[in-house]
Formats: structure tokens, sequence, C-alpha cells
DNA sequence: CCCGCGGTCGCAAACGTTTCCAGCACTATA
DNA sequence: TATAGTGCTGGAAACGTTTGCGACCGCGGG
């Protein structure tokens, strides 16, 4: 192997930014340009201690000449980590999620970790298979924003992880081993009922997610804990838990405000519902913020632009993400750092919909 | 040229099979509960022909008994092929993006892909290090929707690509070997138009982002050619040209709306840019369908659900990020398949923020 | 003079696959 | 019977890294 001593100009000093990568270059090569061995190259690049000056001012200036770049696949190979997160999302059609996934996605490329994102459109069995997927795949931890129903497979997985877990506003199943991110929906209800209440609403319905849901679940609690302090009785047929689609939110707000007692004020107890009660009000012939109250969760454009302004009940989705994520990374730094539940805090912030006095004075 | 002789002791032979849940079995697992090689191993599993009954049979056999299943990593490594593409999204607030992900993230695992995204927040500087990134991630193609402004660095990419690229809505420089899926925004804007001069609107003023935009230079275009063909001189102070963010629609809108010859009808040129519009109007005492038309683009929930809703012009954009993903893989399965340029139609949906004679009958 | 000892460095073995290649036992053809 | 296939299998070399281990060197202390 006879090789021409090129004395090329000393262009260590000139910038060399070209080589994109995707070309072949191998950290053979540059072993063999700054004519050490393999290892010493490794070790310069990863700073292990034992590199001698000299040695290490070689290997640097080879590896810039060539624009070399470590395979990351063979170090994940090597290594058994890949600096990758999976983001398993529900629902991905959900506005709030947009914001969801760029906390996420912010800090864990600030700490070096690229996010696998995917889909599993609200079907539980595709929850199981493309978490499967993801361990496959060798991610270091799992981000979970599951479909309204549970996987049995899932609730498993989360009972003994092999990467951590993080999940956000759902259920686990008991003795489960994953940390957790929760929104204060309680909090957050009881506000907008209060609020509702203080304004003289006496009849106020809730539409609602299906109980099973986490988030469901405590904004009905929320509800009628306003409801209690405000020294009112729950109306049952106020109450109305199904789904969280449009449809029934649609259907739902008809049904409600077609009836002889119609309610004064509607909370709808997601963001999706949200559009569809506002579907279902269009159908009828009454105006918000005149006929009745209304006020929703999540500051989706929506709310804040439709005319009037909707009451919310809002929260930090960015957040939301960004801790999720930290939670993993923690753990992954540190394999014996506990198991976390964070709860986030919720607000109500009220609107022209629903900040005017009942019965309006006209 | 045998240079040593390599004695070396295999001494897995005398480890026994794991019964450990954490040890991850590998093919050698198999391939000794089966008494076959690992050659023969990967035979089976990958399809090759050249595998008898039996053998398959008791390789079947050990593969379920021990749950086994291939190493992701381990195969990219080998293989050359990472089945993962790379997203790399330049503004992931837009809810227009939900669909797009949605749309290649369902095609792309559809035919054994995942999806990473990324998110560079507008800034160029981001988009060239996030590609950076992916390629070095190996990822076997990438999905590009930069930011507003196109980085040098990534325009070099695209003139010698190393994977399949595909560019959603943007100008690519000549030359560039990558494909592209646009929308057909001149012919939504020309239909939006005529739409409104049908109507009897002659003074229509045009919102729009940039001109160095693609999308927004085809509205323009659009737009002027409709006034053309309806027989109306553009007027110059009606076409407010600048950038897509929110301020800006709602800042010309005020402007617009307060001077002595207003526009009757006003065209946001983006999704993002009809909430700000929608917010300078709610800053005159103006009333969309009554004191004025407007259209904006895309189906949001906001135009559907606003009250009254708003025209658009709409695209299918789950069907963007599908073809998007098909173009790709068309290529991964053939690279010899030709660069390809797809344009996805758009059209326009009268509502009642728009469709209503005018001046309005009263 | 010998020994031990940091400080450096290279060799080669991993990580878990796929795949080229050679070898074997048959069979079909000449 | 020799020859040339076939059909199937195992060995071993990749893919591009990291890292345990041993070796070499010069040096100071016994």
């Amino acid at each position: 192997m006879a090789k021409s001593k090129r004395k090329s100009v000393k262009r260590a000093k000139a910038v060399s930014p070209p080589a994109l990568p995707g070309t072949p270059v191998t950290i053979r090569d540059v072993a063999r340009k700054a004519r050490v061995s393999l290892s010493s190259v490794s070790r310069v690049l990863t700073e292990h201690p034992d590199v001698s000056r000299p040695m290490q001012q070689r290997v640097l200036k080879a590896t810039a000449a060539l624009g070399y770049e470590p395979d990351l696949i063979a170090q994940s190979l090597r290594r058994g980590v890949t600096h990758t997160l999976g983001f398993l999302i529900g629902d991905i059609s959900n506005p709030v999620f947009a914001d969801v996934i760029r906390g996420a996605e912010d800090h864990a490329r600030s700490k070096g970790y690229a996010i696998m994102l995917t889909n599993s459109e609200g079907d539980p069995e595709l929850d199981a298979k493309y978490l499967h997927l993801f361990l496959r795949r060798k991610v270091d931890g799992i981000i979970l924003s599951t479909a309204e129903t549970g996987s049995p497979q899932v609730a498993r997985a989360l009972l003994d992880p092999t990467v951590p877990f993080v999940v956000l506003d759902r259920d686990v199943p008991p003795n489960s081993r994953v940390s957790t991110v929760f929104g204060d929906h309680a909090s957050g209800m009881r506000q907008a009922t209060t609020h509702l209440i203080e304004h003289g609403h006496t009849a106020i319905a809730l539409i609602s997610g299906p109980e099973h849901l986490k988030p469901s679940r405590e904004r009905i609690r929320g509800f009628r804990a306003a409801l209690e302090t405000g020294g009112l009785k729950p109306n049952p047929d106020f109450i109305r838990i199904g789904s969280l689609r449009p449809n029934f939110g649609r259907d739902q707000t008809v049904d409600l405000l077609r009836r002889a007692e119609r309610p004064t004020a509607i909370i709808a107890g997601s963001n999706r519902l949200l559009t569809g009660v506002l579907e279902g009000i269009q159908q009828t012939d009454l105006v918000v913020g005149r006929d009745l109250a209304l006020a929703g969760c999540d500051d989706v454009d929506l709310a804040r632009l439709y005319r009037p302004p909707i009451s919310v009940v809002i929260r930090d989705q960015y957040k939301l993400g960004q801790v999720a994520c930290e939670l993993i990374i923690e753990r992954l730094a540190n394999p014996d750092a506990p198991i976390r539940t964070v709860t986030l805090p919720t607000q109500f912030v009220a609107r022209a919909s629903s900040d005017f006095p009942w019965p309006p004075t006209r």
C-alpha cells in the first residue's frame, strides 16, 4: 500500500466544511490518515483520558480534514443506546398535541435525543403494536399518550418496563413502574364552574368524555365539587358523559338546548367536544354570550378567536411535553432515579362567552 | 491471507438458554435451540429460498418458543438501511401540519417505515443543523417542510442528495435532484377571488405572505389573474405582501379597514394570517358577513366553526403528507425512479362569510 | 540491576445481523 | 462411471463502532 505522501498545503487552518454526511468516510479512514490505530481515534473522539496531546492533535486534524462523523447506527449497536425516544400518540389530530410534541421535541433535541413519532389513531391494538415496534427499534425511552381505551398488552408493558416510560394524562395499572404527568383538570373545571355560578347560573350542563379517562373523571369531579360548594344540586340530566368525539358534543348539545328546561350554561369537557358543542349550538338559533354561556377546555385558536371569545380552562401544553421528556432523560442519566408523578396546574380564563351576568341585563 | 490462527474458544457454547426476562434473546440463541447455524436462522427469517422445509420448521418453532425478534439496529448496520424517514418541519404549530404528519406517518408505517420528526421553529440555521443530524442517523429519506427563508446549506444538500428528498410547497434550487409536492394554490385563490367578484365586490384586498415563498407567490398570481379576468384593475394598496405571521395579518387588516376607501372583502393568504385578520377585524367594529366579506386558506377548525363560517381554499393536507411519503418510498424501492413533481389540487369552498351579494340587501 | 508503575497505544473481540462462499450429499445426464 | 449440476448448510467475513487487555516505554525507588 504505497501511499503518495501528498504534502498538500496544510489546510488544517483553513475551514473544511464540505464532506456532507452520507459520504462513507469511516473511522478507519481517519486512522489511516492520522497514522494511528482505530482505537486511538475512537478514544480521542470520545474524550477518553488515555490520549497524549500530540496524538490528539493529529487525530483531530485528520478528522476535520476528512469531515468525519461517527456513524450513529454503529455507535448505537456497540453502545446499546440509540439516543432516540418514542412518542406514541393516540390522537394526533388534536391540536393540543402540536404543543406537546413541540415541547417534547425541543427538550429532547437539546439533550441530544431525537423523537420518533407514531400515531395509533385511537386504536388500542395499534397502541400495543407500535409500542412493540418502538422497543424493537431500541428506543431509549417512551412517551405514551394513548388512545381512549387502554390495551391490556400496553398495561402489561407498564408493569415491568424495559425502558423508562412516561404516561401522559392516563391512568396506569397499580404497581406500574412508570412516571406520569397529569394535568390538574379538576381544579380548572372547578374554577370554571364556580365562575358560572357566581355569574348567576344555576342550570349548568357538562358534556364530558368517559369516566374511565382520568382527565374526564377529574373534570367531572371538579364540576360536582363546585356545584356542591355553590349550594347547587347537580341535575343528572345535565351531566352528559360519553365520548370525546365532536359528534357526541354536537348531539348532546342539540338535545340539551331543545328541551323545555334548558341549561343556561354549557361546559365542554375537552377541546374536541367544544367543536361539537359549537356545531350543536349553531343548529339551534341560540347565540353564545346572549342566550347561553359557554366554556371549554384548552386554549385552542378556535376558543380564542371565536366571536365571542370562549372561556377556557388552560394548561401549559408545551410544558407537558417538556416535563415528559425531562422525566425520561432524568432516568436515562441515572437509572436509579425514582419513578415520579408530576401534576401540572390548570387555570380558568374568563372570556366574553361566559363573563356576563345571568340573566343578562338587557 | 490468514494472519493469525484464530483459535479463540467460543465460550458461548457453554451458556445455557437464559430464562431471565431482561436478557435479550438473539439470533444465536435461536440457532442453538434449533441446532442449526446462525446463517440458517437468518435465511429462514428473511425468507431466503435456500431452506429446506424441515429446517424451516425447526427454526420457526425455536423462534416462536424464545419469542425472538431481530434487532433492528443490527439489521440497519448490516443492511445499510434504517427504514426510517426524517420529517423536518419548519413550523409545527401550524395546525395543517397535524394532518400532513398524519398522512405521512400512516403511509410510512404501512410500508414498514418509522418517522423521525424534528421541528426547526422557523430558523433556517436549525433547518440545516437538523437535516445534518438526520443524515448522521442514516435515515433512508427526508421530507422537508422548511422555514420561510431557505438556508444555503440546505439548498446545497438538495443539489446532490445522498438520500431521496421530497420538498413540500417550497421552491428548490434549479437542477436539484429532489422530488416536490406542491399545492395548486393559484387555482384555489383564483376561484375565491372570482367568487367575490361575482358577488359584487370590486374592492378586494389580499393579505399575503412574502413572494419568495412559492405558495404565497402562487396565490398572488391567482388573485391577480382573477381580477384581470373579471375586468378589475388591481389596487396596489390592497395587496399587502409581507409575512405569514398572524401579527402581520392583524396590523394590515386594521390599517386597511380604517382607511376611507376600505376594501369590502379581504382574503387571508394563509391559515395563520387568517387568525391575525380575524383579530384585526375584531379591533374595528365591523362584522364579517355584514360589513365585509372574508375568505381564507386551509380548512382549519377556526374557519369551519367561526360564526359566520369562513369561506376557504381547501386542500387535502392528509394527502399531501401521504404523497410525500409515497414519492420517497417509491424511490427507495427503485433507486432509478425519476424525480417527480406532484401538484395537488385546491378548491374554494364558499361559506357564509362571503356567500352573500354585495352590497348587502337590507 | 530489578521491579513496579503511570502514561500511551494497538490488537482484537465484541455488539447482532446478513450474505458470500465453499462444501457436502444427492441426482440427472452423458 | 464420471461429470455436472442442484439443493441445502455452516463458516466466516463483513457493517462501523467501543473497549478490555496486554505491551511498550521511560523512570524512579529499592
